[in-house]
DNA sequence: TTTCCGTTCATACTTTAGGGTGATTTTGAT
DNA sequence: ATCAAAATCACCCTAAAGTATGAACGGAAA
């Protein structure tokens, strides 16, 4: 409460306290220089940039810049390519991780051969694979298998 | 030119001439009323206000553009996965109006057989057509003409 | 240790896909 | 009406894909 109080109006508080204190040390300078000739134009000068300085730095205080909120429609076009793969589809299915690789390189258009050479095994062994992929999948095709892997998130 | 310099340095001259104003003012005052008693405080703290006020006022003038633009960008999402087929690619690739039809239910896993009973043609039929659609998107295989054609934004 | 699973490979066989050629019919545009 | 392209179908052949079965090996879990 009282913290908040001060907070909030520190710059005024601020500006009180330093007005008090220039009061003071003008009555003090009347005493000292007053007697001195022309000494009231000076003092006026003094008095006149010191609170014209005050009077700025209390502006630019009180015055809270004003907030333009300017809100820009950003068209943001989501990238259907940012493929995040479905781990509860995949375990699922279980398709293991070699199987897994076959079907990525099947969605990819590869031959069973290419496959087989693209992953340095038999062509037998990508035959294998493959035929789990489609058992797991509950597919015949491996066109069947492309679309259903897309489908269930297992491939981009 | 002159113009353009008023306008630059209008609160400038102002706060000048209304300084000068005022020394007069002050000036004509010291003559008339610094003989009461106590004057001194009273005009000093008239001095303190009215410099105070100038001060604010002149922060005010010359710190107007301190409108602080805040641009949230608003994203809108555009959705990309409503297919919208890429005449364009279809008319460059040539394929017809069959062939595509063959290629999307290709696309779906159907086999050759399946897709001559879908669309009550012989196997030989769609033998033909899918040679061609091969043909055309210069591929080997069903599945990289599926794949092509993804990336070519003729089938969803 | 045993058992299970993944990975590897092989053989044999069937099905499907794909290439090549040729032909007929339909359709759309000039 | 005519011509080109599209659509239809057939036959033959090869390549690729898919099915079934069996087996060896290694790692991880029970």
């Amino acid at each position: 409460m009282t913290l908040n109080f001060w907070i909030r109006n520190r710059s005024v508080i601020l500006y009180g306290s330093s007005l008090a204190v220039l009061l003071f040390l003008m009555k003090w300078l009347e005493w000292r220089f007053i007697i001195i000739d022309h000494a009231l134009e000076l003092y006026a000068g003094a008095l006149a940039i010191i609170f014209t300085l005050l009077g700025i730095w209390l502006a630019i205080k009180l015055t809270r810049p004003k907030t333009n909120t300017i809100i820009v429609e950003k068209e943001v076009f989501v990238k259907s390519d940012e493929f995040v793969l479905d781990d509860k589809e995949l375990t699922r299915v279980g398709l293991s991780k070699r199987e897994l690789e076959v079907l990525q390189l099947m969605a990819q258009g590869l031959s069973n051969h290419q496959i087989a050479e693209h992953l340095f095994v038999s062509l037998n062994t990508i035959k294998t694979h493959s035929s789990k992929v489609f058992e797991k999948l509950e597919v015949q095709r491996r066109t069947q298998a492309v679309d259903k892997a897309k489908k269930l998130c297992l491939i981009p």
